[in-house]
DNA sequence: GATATTAAGTCCATAACGTAGACTAAATCA
DNA sequence: TGATTTAGTCTACGTTATGGACTTAATATC
């Protein structure tokens, strides 16, 4: 930001709004080019040289649209060449993806471990393994990757303060998965709302709500990630819905995760023991919430109540988030995905009660590797919005 | 943000750039702005010469700091040509401030006016005469103003979607007030979040709270306030404490707003009849304020018993505002600046129940006209940031 | 089918700006 | 007094975008 601009960065900021444009508005001739970003043909024709000379686009064949005069040659995002990791550690997997610059998916993989109270470096060289197989497969040029964890993370420094549910504290997974490539590390949340950002509704502003074990927020603006000061702003399983509430292992009361969390949730249906962690009935994680969904199905009393009571708590939770961000819409991701239409009644009788007009509910159009797609996706963006970096005649 | 860099864009942002070290690192020399911005001595003298030219700067006698060498000659920011408007229409007064580039104030007109449920029109009169008085007056080229209002606001169409206490809805102001100069409009509390920012302790992230008749809050992060989608963001007044509460006048129930409002608080303390708009002992604003806060000085139990629960209800909203936003600290101001002593304690002993280390609270070293400062000092951050526009060989 | 028209893309001369290093100015040190 | 050191200016140069002329490749018209 504050930089001096030198003719390097007017070039490389130039470059940057090309292919943006590129990215954006799908294949352009060079004279659409210079109508989008102002600039004249000819600087956009020697911007759009240099970008083909990096590989970074390709030019189609002439554009003849039954026009007359001579047709453009369309330029698009060349995804032979470019691409992206996007890696997860969750719970219950890992889980790796290549992303080319098209931003279409070359290859997942996804593997079940049971993470829980694991140690990091034996599930660092397991990934690592994952990720270095899928890489070779892929035979593309990785130019960085994005990690995501279960945790609050300072981005900056690449630190993962904690990730209760993995029994891990103050790690910096990016140096233990050692990868030829940068990594960047980031909370789940954060990345799944990317995820739903760049695959989903396709909406620019909305706050993305995760629930996992925990439940997170992710908030974008304007294609962007609001992060706070420190990188924990979102944690929207602790505002609190009943101060007079039950404790919650975060030390306060009435915490929204103890109404809505996903242990939470199978307790109040009757398909988990009280204890914290003993096994549930179905299995924990996806299993239990799909004998949970099952049972609402078949109009289970007791199901249906703990749904009726989530979702209430969740909308109370939500005015105060829609009062503090003011967020576009707000979409339910994770296990509220398959929920939804049990929870988002509720859930919007409370939101209703705000005094102006209440954000829409929506679902997730993404599916449960929002994250990692939100990593790699990530990873992309930036090398679009840096292209400088990758030209060959560095 | 997506604007073609040409040679004169790249040589405004440098401008603004040594402009922007100028105004934070105090009066530097030639020398030290190219060594600060990374520009080369010659680049640094040509801009340094645009901006004397355009009276944005003044060179000071030679620095002799008794080192080797030739002294330099120090530049630093002109407070004699260029100033900015800070004007304030709240329910209790008008105000206005002049202040130059260097941030001093150099002219406060404060007018004591009952705006409740007043005709816009009017209103806008006295201000506009106010202001043309005191531009009038300092003598300054005024680049522009900034409108502090008591409601949400949009502000890039300058619209003020509605101000309860003033019996306004959807008013464009700065048409109405139809001065000389560009008016942007803004919320009262995020401009004074700004005021504490530049006049306050100096801390770049922070929440500001503003306790007024509402409580609004304003989020600065690195020196920027964070609006939201459409403006609305950090309405912590609405933030539910209790959702089993008494009913807001926003349709909601157990609003901090009933339990910390000043109102609720001059209620609790018996200060003020249960029916809303009589007339409280002591007179509303300042003086309700001012009444009990020497009620809390004597001891008197009900006024103890009412800042205690109001700094509770405060703590628990504060407890989803900090795990929403994650803000570096929180300031109060407003009444909750007078009432400070009172409201801490139980504010921090509800806000200590978080998981990871909560912010620290905060007096607000500012006072009652942050709002117009914050205005004022908005108006400058601009110029600061946008030399160009002032260069006199436009 | 030949020619005019239209639009895409390239070429070339020019202008703006920052850089690098030489140069001048003004102080302290010995 | 002269050497040294630092501030600021001057000059030649390189990079980049611009604007208009030019070339190319299509359609439209006769």
């Amino acid at each position: 930001m504050d930089q001096p601009v030198r003719h390097d960065s007017m070039r490389a900021r130039n470059l940057a709004l090309v292919l943006g444009e590129v990215s954006r508005g799908g294949p352009l001739t060079r004279a659409a080019l210079a109508e989008a970003t102002g600039l004249t043909k000819t600087t956009v024709s020697k911007l759009v040289g240099d970008l083909l000379d990096a590989r970074m686009v390709t030019e189609a064949a002439a554009v003849r649209d039954g026009e007359r005069g001579r047709p453009g040659v369309a330029v698009s995002l060349s995804g032979d060449h470019l691409g992206a990791l996007g890696l997860e550690i969750n719970v219950d997997y890992l889980s790796v993806c290549v992303m080319d610059l098209t931003r279409s998916v070359r290859l997942r993989r996804t593997q079940a471990v049971d993470n829980r109270y694991s140690i990091s470096t034996d599930v660092a060289r397991k990934l690592r393994k994952l990720a270095l197989e899928a890489v070779d497969e892929a035979g593309l040029t990785i130019g960085g990757a994005v990690l995501a964890v279960p945790g609050p993370v300072d981005p900056a420094r690449g630190l993962l303060h904690g990730a209760p549910n993995l029994g891990w504290r103050d790690i910096r997974p990016a140096e233990l998965l050692d990868l030829p490539v940068p990594v960047a590390v980031d909370n789940e949340a954060n990345l799944a709302a990317l995820g739903e950002l760049w695959f989903g509704s396709g909406a620019p502003d909305f706050l993305y709500v995760s629930g996992e074990i925990g439940i997170g927020a992710g908030l974008v603006f304007g294609g962007a990630l609001f992060r706070g000061t420190r990188g924990f702003a979102g944690e929207l399983g602790h505002v609190v819905v009943d101060p007079g509430g039950p404790p919650c292992r975060c030390g306060g009361q009435g915490c929204l995760e103890r109404y809505a969390g996903q242990d939470a949730l199978l307790q109040a249906a009757g398909l988990l023991p009280f204890g914290t962690d003993a096994e549930p009935v179905g299995g924990r994680g996806p299993a239990g919430i799909a004998t949970l969904v099952e049972r609402l199905r078949a109009g289970d009393g007791r199901a249906l109540d703990a749904c009726e009571q989530a979702g209430r708590a969740l909308g109370v939770a939500l005015i105060s988030a829609v009062n503090l961000l003011d967020p576009g819409t707000i979409v339910l991701g994770g296990v509220f995905a398959p929920l939804f239409p049990w929870l988002s009644g509720p859930a919007a009788r409370s939101l209703s009660r705000i005094g102006h007009a209440a954000p829409r509910l929506e679902v997730s159009a993404v599916g449960p590797d929002a994250a990692s797609l939100g990593a790699a996706a990530q990873v992309i963006e930036q090398m679009i919005a840096n292209p400088a970096t990758h030209l060959s005649r560095a």
